[in-house]
RNA sequence: GUGGAUGUAGCUCAGUUGGUUAGAGCGCUAGUUUGUGGCACUAGAGGCCGUGGGUUCGAGUCCCAUCUUCCACCCCA
């Protein structure tokens, strides 16, 4: 047998019916804020996520499916939506839309890594994009939407974080302070640490080692550092916030694995299962680093696999409920058969929902059938019935019978009630 | 990349100190007298016991390798 690759999934038809619901429910949510779907290749010129990504991070360093394709090409898997939405801005010369411009996705994402609780290879994220605003209003918009997001799936414990990492300027400045604190001691942290110390010295803030915490007491942070202008900013986007009655926790550890982050980053964290849930920022620098014009812009990205998992958690009492058959019709013989497969196929241009027969089942089968797959109602159709030209009508939940007649006004009528 | 657990019918699991043709429940299909679901009963289909080696007269059971799944680290949504 040949089984799926590692870390893929099937959504089973008794799972997708709840995709689509909250699928649906976040596209209407973005479509109030103005946010029209972008769809981009599947994979992209590798370079885009060696410069956008960034050529230091771990997605770009080891989780990237990349290949060469037969005509000698590095094509790589999109571990991430932002940059080739980034890239088709530019491509499509987006920026001489009116500002701001607010795209939003749901795509599949490819990273090579190791399978765990809320993590696969082939995963999908549903993010939002907004191009050409550098004001502390989009980043609260941005997360007023996100946070939204929750409320309307009726998903509680959900915890958002903020922080900002300031413009290239600050950043700078702090990773310099950091370093000369850490260097000190860097000999006494755990190996991972040791590691991060070149790559990514603010991780180290965030390791979960006692002695690692404890040598971090007193370390410089970046809100500390921040240029007047990066300051102004938090500080408005902080107040807007709270003018909105959005909670949020300020957390200077806050990193983010991907390079083009700059100003405030956020993330909403589920404490149920202890993953980001949601997780996005500014991204000023990335425009222009992609070889467009300087453009501002933010974004975010849930992970849905993580979405559907929290939303089955909380929503078992009032669950959304697949689809079901409003009709079912029985039917006996050749002749009652062709009058079946008729008016079905009416009656579903009437954009109902109705199921008959299709492999010789018996009556009685048929009747088990309709009653498994739960249909509302079955209309059964023989002989006698053609000749009269009316029929029973079953509610299967009552085991209430009605006659009808065999028009699709009458059926209609009787089902629809 | 590192570490721990796991793998027997579609699903949940039994399977005795290695010993004949590998089991149950649920699900699926069909039937229980001729045109009616849910309940009950009967029957049937469905397993190279994850894969490949090895030990043995004999392996689902023991050993090695490998893959998968799950969890943790790293990192991320």
């Amino acid at each position: 047998m040949i089984q799926k690759p590692k870390g893929t999934k099937d959504i089973l038809p008794e799972e997708s019916y709840k995709w689509q619901y909250i699928e649906k429910k976040i596209q209407e949510l973005f479509k109030n804020y103005g946010y029209k779907e972008i769809r981009v290749p599947v994979f992209e010129n590798t370079e885009l996520f060696q410069r956008g990504v960034g050529d230091t991070t771990d997605v770009v360093q080891k989780e990237m499916y990349t290949f060469d394709d037969k005509g000698g090409r590095s094509i790589t898997l999109r571990p991430e939506g932002t940059a080739g939405i980034v890239r088709a801005y530019i491509e499509n010369g987006m920026a001489s839309m009116p500002s701001p411009v607010k795209m939003f996705y749901n795509m599949a994402m490819y990273r090579y890594e190791n399978v765990q609780k809320g993590r696969l290879r082939e995963f999908h994220q549903i993010g939002a994009e907004v191009f050409g605003t550098s004001s502390y209003m989009a980043d609260v918009e941005s997360i007023t939407m996100a946070n939204e997001i929750f409320n309307i799936l009726n998903i509680p414990n959900i915890e958002l974080t903020i922080n900002s990492i300031g413009c290239p300027t600050c950043r700078a400045e702090y990773q310099k302070a950091l370093k000369t604190f850490l260097q000190k001691n860097i000999d006494k942290y755990c190996y991972t640490c040791q590691t991060r110390f070149d790559k990514n010295p603010m991780r180290i803030l965030d390791c979960k080692e006692e002695k690692c915490k404890e040598l971090n007491q007193g370390a410089p942070i970046i809100l500390d550092y921040l240029c007047e202008e990066c300051k102004t900013h938090f500080e408005n986007v902080k107040k807007l916030l709270t003018e909105l009655g959005i909670e949020y926790k300020v957390d200077p550890r806050i990193v983010r694995g991907l390079d083009y982050y700059t100003k405030t980053v956020f993330e909403f964290i589920s404490k149920d299962e202890g993953y980001t849930v949601l997780g996005g920022g500014r991204y000023d620098g990335l425009v222009k680093e992609l070889d467009g014009q300087e453009t501002p812009a933010l974004g975010f990205a849930l992970g849905m696999e993580r979405i559907v998992e929290i939303y089955e958690k909380y929503n078992k009492e009032n669950m959304i409920k697949p689809e079901v058959p409003k009709l079912y019709i029985a039917e006996i013989g050749e002749k009652a058969n062709n009058l079946a497969t008729i008016l079905v196929k009416k009656l579903r241009e009437k954009g109902l929902n109705v199921q008959k027969d299709i492999t010789e089942k018996s009556i009685k089968a048929q009747f088990k059938y309709a009653d498994k797959i739960k249909a509302e109602y079955v209309l059964t159709i023989g002989e006698d019935e053609i000749n009269n030209n009316k029929a029973k009508l079953k509610n299967m939940e009552t085991g209430e019978e009605t006659e009808v007649e065999l028009t699709v006004e009458d059926i209609c009528g009787h089902i629809n009630e």
